[in-house]
DNA sequence: AAATATACGGAACATCCGTTCATGTGTCAA
DNA sequence: TTGACACATGAACGGATGTTCCGTATATTT
């Protein structure tokens, strides 16, 4: 599967990726031809079997520019390994967290943060988590969940305000601890109502 | 320009962006047809037309699947907000910054960091910026600069090992100052060999 | 040396695919 | 009604494009 491909193989499968991701379709076997050095089909055919054989991509008999990359030869790397995630504003309670009214705008990030397809993001507001390094402005990513261990980061409805803090259940109380000893911890009996986890923080974004 | 489109044209216009995105490909006359209903590709001829002449997709004539999404018509999610910002290991000396050898990987980040294209990435090791929010296995964003102003946060080169400081020049002595009261500025002469700023911090990236 | 495989060139062929033309349908205004 | 126009069918035409067949040149193997 994994063989070597030859300088004339690589050139034509980078042109091949260069034309669909500029043009938005294949080329076909004369224009491939003509920009590899190759001056009849067959030759360009006899390439593409190579390439096929090979596993860098497909074709469909009879079809004009019937090529199609395979994943290893996939030029659209940047599409996979970016999320477009929803940055969260004022949290309307009562309403679905990502309802289109919570929804301030959006940010791109990379997958390796975002994993999960239900990410969403916050700005951060005060300096109460400064000495965790998260500071005001930031841009937190979280993962939905309604718990968390003890110790996570993570975001708090209370009422309509998102706060962020580490979470630390206590018997029948949560602290919500911050990181700045100018701060206290807020205490919360269970079943207090306007309370909620909505997520645990996975990464974070600023701009400098 | 920004006319109404018919739910025939909507339609035809949607599967050619599905094609294009999951095939590669723009369909043909006839594909499009057979999808919309549309028996003759007569017909397919004269909804193109539509679309072409409400700027939503540019045709080359003669040409099998000669068909091209203008911007306007490009599905969100790929309007590149995003940017392919390369992430560098060691520095190899006398190299250019981007060298391919120089590069580990790629992060996707939002064009609200990395607003200039030569923008490029460096993981953090150490903790000697702490106080600033920087912590040791953070991605941080810079645009490169051989200079700064006094009180930026600069990427140097130090020989080939890359650091992240606050930038103070002094006269003719450059410090370059950690943000953690545990570790001691760093003082460089003027012209020492194997020192040179790389660029300026402009953002960061954490996964927690 | 002979045989075989690789890597093309060149041309004929068959199919694909956009274009054009002749010909309806409806709808709407005059 | 009449005519103009938008929108479609169907068929025929021709250029675009992949496929096939035959040949050649070089290298590798037997």
């Amino acid at each position: 599967m994994s063989e070597q491909i030859t300088e004339k193989q690589r050139n034509a499968l980078e042109f091949i990726q260069k034309e669909i991701n500029e043009r938005g379709r294949p080329p076909t076997l004369r224009e491939i031809g003509s920009r590899i050095g190759v001056s009849s089909t067959n030759g360009v055919r006899y390439v593409l079997d190579a390439l096929e054989r090979k596993g860098y991509l497909e074709r469909s008999p009879m079809l004009s520019r019937g090529i199609e990359l395979t994943s290893r030869s996939m030029p659209r790397t940047e599409q996979a390994k970016m999320r477009l995630v929803p940055v969260l504003g004022r949290i309307a309670a009562g309403m679905p967290l990502l309802a289109e009214q919570n929804i301030e705008r959006h940010v791109t990030v990379d997958r390796s943060i975002a994993k999960s397809d239900d990410t969403f993001a916050l700005s951060v507001r005060g300096d109460s988590m400064i000495d965790a390094g998260i500071h005001e402005g930031d841009v937190i990513f979280a993962r939905p969940q309604n718990s968390a261990d003890s110790g996570d980061i993570v975001v708090a409805l209370l009422g309509d305000e998102a706060t962020v803090k580490y979470f630390k259940p206590q018997g029948d109380r949560v602290l919500l601890e911050p990181a700045n000893r100018y701060f206290s911890p807020i205490i919360i009996e269970k079943g207090t109502p306007g309370f909620r986890i909505l997520g645990k923080v996975v990464g974070l974004m600023r701009k400098i």
